[in-house]
DNA sequence: GCTTGACCTGGAGCGGACTCCAGGTGGAAC
DNA sequence: GTTCCACCTGGAGTCCGCTCCAGGTCAAGC
């Protein structure tokens, strides 16, 4: 099997059927291939590039950003150098969030922590 | 110095004057001083809630929830037990928000790596 | 040969979280 | 006494990323 109705596609890529009609639309899924009826038919190479797309979007890439991606991407191997620079930017970005992230935990934790001292030895806060 | 111009909150919380205003209207902010001709006050408790309200916001908690942690907080020491829980599941999504991250990261290398491949050894990809 | 159901299209609508605007006020500086 | 500036208000507008809708097509099952 290698071939995947809008529906299968949507189950495996984690997408919406409208979803993937927008992405197309918008250009973020280029030749999805139709059959006799003009119905979509995804390959196997176009769930990965779903899976691509989807680990950007949850890492907060905005769509403006995986658009440039895709269209360097279609534009062959000349654009290797910049998609690595992309990539790496957005890499560094992630880095930052989940850093930030730690911090902000560890503020919520702390948060937690006086609550519950509050809970045991009646002082205000 | 313990009461500040909304242009210093501003500064000093991180929010902009018009995300304040808002937070005051929809309730997020309570009880905010007005000096006498109507200009808010902050002050520096004031100031540390809304460090808590930018934590919470940054880690990703949507506006209706940080309201009904607002309004436990207004409701005393009775509510101390289910604050600690709300935050408590807070903290939970984000650890795994932290997890789910460190993977998509983890794929986004592996992409970096795979692009670097193609660079030095001409396979296409 | 009709119903059903999964799909198609273009375009409108939505939810969240702000952000901006018009029109007005009050105090300080010149 | 007027200019200026930071602020006020209610409400409209914006941006992002979908999500929904109306109206239509096609293949399969009964």
């Amino acid at each position: 099997m290698s071939s995947y109705s809008p529906a299968e596609t949507a189950e495996k890529s984690g997408f919406s059927i409208d979803t993937l009609r927008y992405y197309e639309k918008i250009g973020l899924l280029s030749r999805i291939a139709r059959n006799a009826s003009g119905r979509r038919v995804f390959s196997d190479d176009d769930l990965q590039w779903l899976g691509m797309l989807r680990c950007l979007r949850e890492t907060g890439m905005p769509i403006a950003e995986m658009l440039r991606y895709s269209e360097l991407a279609r534009g062959g191997s000349g654009t290797v150098r910049e998609r690595v620079e992309l990539l790496e930017a957005h890499d560094r970005r992630v880095e930052e969030r989940i850093a930030r992230l730690r911090d902000q935990q560890k503020q919520i934790q702390w948060k937690i922590d006086l609550y519950r001292g509050s809970v045991c030895d009646g002082t205000p806060g």
